[in-house]
DNA sequence: TCTGGGGTCCTAGGACCC
DNA sequence: TCTGGGGTCCTAGGACCC
């Protein structure tokens, strides 16, 4: 039987949540999900741009300051990241009711892959249900999606991307269409090739996946050693990944940063203080909410000139200590910083979580 | 153009233990 | 007196994604 994947891309995500759910006098115009660009001197990036900001030439990506001179009558807004999880929420509710068992692979916020290959039987073509599951995402959310089908995830996320927004790519299923399809694609088309991997494959005269399909392992080992197999399979489109559900997300850490409006002098340490103090405090909060317990805690560190530091303490022992938390946070900071530079960022991470429930486990032990 | 904020995963070296 | 080999934990950094 043939395997068909499906992945669902919400279009525009942010922005589309900003129009269609929380402000629709919003439909029709340019919107930029992200920071305010306090009139061009904003230093945050546009999260998302609605298509009209698109058409401006504005992306996701680019500084506030950029899209505010392109585009001074955009609406800038704030993101409101309770609004957009409870939409994606209730788009994995929807793919649940398509998938074969049940089973959704929640990729990210607003993305997601479904295994359909028993509910095709039911339909004509597995365009016909995606057609389908399109309609069902936008009466039930009222946002637009885009779906790529394919006999495996990783073809499929490729294929959502080629007809956006509101499109449906079917690519396949047999593999030698797969290929054709690929071969045209440079190799950034693939997720897990960035900008770094890319940079590198050129530099051995690797563009597209065409030229990834032609070659051998031995000849591709040169340019990317253990990766090579790898590169060699997605190129060729083979991915036999099984579809598993996520469902439950484990959590492996949470973090906040904050860049500063302007670079902040190294002898302002009371100011520094009290911004990491707050960070800690947040993150406590959400620490003991979500009934967690954290072993790792890391400061982040950007310097004026982009370069940044990363430096962490583990504890013995789990603990949801809010005060041991800003404790850590403060003193490695302190000890760790270059005390005459100045600061762009500064963020602070807890991982190693666990839950408190597995805890309790271990205590009857003790 | 001057580069956010939230994450995940992988690698590699050193400490430490048997 | 030149020191093996394996496992695990911790730390730091980097690539990548949305």
């Amino acid at each position: 039987m043939i395997r068909w994947i499906m992945h669902i891309d919400m279009d525009a995500f942010f922005a589309s949540v900003e129009q269609f759910r929380n402000h629709p006098e919003l439909i029709g115009r340019p919107v930029c999900v992200g920071h305010d660009p306090k009139g061009g001197f904003g230093r945050g990036v546009v999260r998302t741009a609605s298509y009209e900001a698109r058409a401006k030439g504005i992306h996701a990506g680019m500084p506030v300051s950029q899209a505010y001179r392109l585009c001074p009558e955009a609406v800038f807004v704030d993101s409101s990241f309770e609004s957009y999880s409870e939409a994606s929420d209730e788009l994995m509710e929807v793919l649940r009711e398509f998938a074969d068992d049940g089973r959704v692979r929640r990729a990210s916020i607003d993305e997601a892959y479904i295994e359909v290959t028993q509910a095709c039987q039911n339909y004509t073509s597995p365009r016909e249900l995606a057609g389908e599951i399109q309609d069902a995402v936008r009466v039930r959310t009222s946002l637009p999606c885009s779906i790529g089908i394919a006999p495996n995830m990783s073809v499929a996320k490729i294929a959502t991307g080629i007809n956006k927004p509101r499109g449906i790519t079917l690519v396949g299923p047999d593999p030698a269409s797969v290929e054709e399809f690929l071969a045209t694609l440079p190799v950034e088309a693939l997720n897990g090739v960035g900008k770094k991997t890319a940079e590198w494959l050129h530099r051995f005269g690797i563009d597209n996946l065409g030229q990834v399909q032609k070659m051998t392992l031995p000849e591709l080992w040169p340019a990317m050693g253990r990766g090579s197999i790898w590169l060699h399979d997605r190129a060729c489109g083979i991915d036999d990944r099984p579809l598993m559900d996520n469902g439950v997300r484990v959590r492996k850490s949470i973090s906040k940063d904050r860049t500063f409006m302007e670079d902040v002098e190294p002898d302002a340490s009371e100011y520094l203080q009290e911004v990491l103090r707050k960070m800690c405090f947040r993150i406590g909060d959400k620490i003991v909410t979500k009934k967690l317990r954290f072993r790792t805690v890391t400061v982040k560190i950007r310097y004026s000139d982009y370069s940044t530091i990363q430096r962490s303490r583990s504890v013995p022992v789990e603990t949801d200590d809010t005060g041991m938390l800003e404790k850590l946070a403060l003193e490695i900071f302190d000890h760790k910083r270059d005390p005459v530079r100045p600061i762009r960022l500064v963020g602070v991470r807890v991982s190693g979580l666990s839950d408190v429930t597995e805890q309790s486990c271990l205590t009857e032990y003790m």
